[in-house]
DNA sequence: ATTTGACCAGAATCGTTGATTTGGTCAAAT
DNA sequence: ATTTGACCAAATCAACGATTCTGGTCAAAT
C-alpha cells in the first residue's frame, strides 16, 4: 500500500503541475507518465482512464484545500469569528492555483472536461456548505440574523469568485495586492456580520469545532473507502 | 438635427436589441438597418463603420447607465451614504443587460470587437472613478478610513462583477433573487464602511453633489461635441 | 507478479478548396 | 439634397481528405 499510494501521489502531482500549466486537453497521458517517472501503462494500473485520473486529482485538490483551511483556522488566534474563517478560505483558495482554476471554471485549464455530462462540477449539485455554516452561526448568535443566510453565503461566493476571476476582465496593475484585498474583505465581514448586540464568540467557536469534526469524519470515511478499494485491486 | 438624431437613436436602439441577443459578430449591418426601418446605406450616413456604430452604442449605454444612476441617487432618501449610492449603481447595472454584458466583457456579446487593439475597453486605461470617489468620501469622514481606498474600491468592483458574472459558473437556481442580493450588499456596505464615530452624512452628500456636477458637466461637454460634429457633416 | 513501451483505432487537427456572407460603396432614383 | 439597394472585394464558413496525435491495450520483459 505504501509503495503504491506513493506512486499514485507522484502521478497526481505530476498531472497537477502539467494541467495547471497546459490545461487538461493539451496534457497527454504520456507526458504525465514521463513527468512522474513511470511508464504510461503504469498509470492505467492506478486509474481507469484519463478522465478518472483527472477526477481523482480534482478530489485531491478539494481535500487539500479543506485541510489547509482547517490548519489555518486551527492556529488562527481570531478563532471563532466568521470573518476569520472566511478569510482563511480565501487564503487557502489563493494559495492553490489549481483550486482557483476550479473555482472560476477556467476552461483553459479544465478544457473539454467541462463539456462531459455529469462531470465533477455538475455532480456537486446544490450542496451548499457555506449556507449551512452561516445558518448555524446565526442560530448561536455569532452572526447577525437580519440578513438572509442564503444572501450572506452568496455574497461570500461572489467575493471568492471575484478574487480569483476578476483578473479576466481587469489588467493586473489595477488590482491591489491579494493579501491586502483579503484583509480588506475580512474587515468588511467583521463589520458587516457582527450582531448589533455583540457576537457570541464562544458559540461561534463551537460551531467551527462541530463543522470541523464533521469534516474530519468525512475525510476519515473517504480514506477508508480509498484504502479498501486499493486492497481489493 | 432633430430628424437626424432621432433616426440615429433608432439605429442605435435597433443595434442594441440585436446585439444583446445575437452578439456583435452575428448581427449584420443589414439586419440593423431592417430593424431600424432604414436602408443599409443610410446607416453609413451616420456612422463611418460597423465598429464606429458599435462604439457609439457603447458610449450611449455608459451614458444611459450614469444617467440612471444619477436619477436613482437623486430621489433616494438614503441620500449621501456610500452604501445607498453603491446600491444604486448595482440596480442600474442590473437593469441594463447591455451594460452587464459590457461589465463582464461577455465575449458572446462583444465578440471579435474585444480583439481589436485599442478598443473602447483598452482605451479606458486606468481611470478609476470608484477609487476617487471612495477617497473623497474618506476625506470628509463619510467613510471609515482605516482601509485603503483602493481596496474598498476594488471590493466594490468584485461585488459588481460577481453580481453580473457569477451566473457563468453557478446554476441560476442557486442564486438568490437579485434584489435581495443587492439589498444584502447594501447592508454589508453600510455596516462595513460607516466610521466608528458615525458617518458625516452632510459631507457625504456634498461629495455626491460634487461628483454629480462634475459628471453633468462632462455630459454637457460631450453633447456639445456631438452637436458640433453633426453640424459639420 | 509487476511493469513496460511498441502498437492500434479512433479522434482531433490541418490544409485546401469552393460557396456564402457581409461590411462598405456609389450610380441611380426620389 | 437625400436616400436607396444592387453590387463588389474580402472575410468567413463548410466540407473534405490527409495527416498527426493520443488514450488505451497487451504481449513481452523483468
Amino acid at each position: 500500500m505504501d509503495e503504491k499510494s506513493e506512486r499514485e501521489r507522484r502521478i497526481l502531482t505530476a498531472a497537477a503541475a502539467l494541467i495547471v500549466r497546459f490545461g487538461y486537453d493539451k496534457t497527454t497521458v504520456a507526458e504525465i507518465a514521463r513527468e512522474a517517472g513511470v511508464s504510461k501503462g503504469a498509470i492505467y494500473l492506478h486509474f481507469e482512464s484519463k478522465e478518472d485520473l483527472f477526477e481523482a486529482l480534482l478530489e485531491r485538490e478539494v481535500t487539500a484545500h479543506s485541510k489547509r483551511w482547517f490548519e489555518l483556522t486551527e492556529q488562527d488566534p481570531g478563532g471563532g469569528s466568521i470573518a476569520a474563517m472566511y478569510r482563511n478560505t480565501l487564503v487557502a483558495l489563493d494559495e492553490s492555483a489549481f483550486m482557483s482554476a476550479m473555482f472560476r471554471r477556467d476552461s483553459s485549464v479544465l478544457g473539454s472536461y467541462l463539456k462531459k455530462p455529469d462531470n465533477f462540477f455538475a455532480r456537486q449539485g446544490d450542496t451548499n456548505v457555506r449556507y449551512e455554516f452561516v445558518k448555524m452561526m446565526q442560530e448561536v448568535g455569532a452572526v447577525r440574523d437580519d440578513i438572509e443566510p442564503r444572501v450572506i453565503a452568496h455574497i461570500m461566493n461572489m467575493l471568492a469568485y471575484g478574487l480569483v476571476a476578476i483578473g479576466d476582465v481587469m489588467p493586473a496593475e489595477q488590482i491591489p495586492p491579494t493579501d491586502q484585498v483579503i484583509e480588506g474583505i475580512a474587515a468588511f465581514m467583521d463589520a458587516a456580520l457582527t450582531p448589533a448586540e455583540g457576537a457570541n464568540i464562544e458559540g461561534g467557536k463551537q460551531v467551527v469545532r462541530q463543522i470541523m469534526d464533521a469534516y474530519k469524519e468525512r475525510l476519515a470515511a473517504l480514506d477508508d473507502t480509498t484504502a479498501r478499494s486499493e486492497e481489493e485491486s
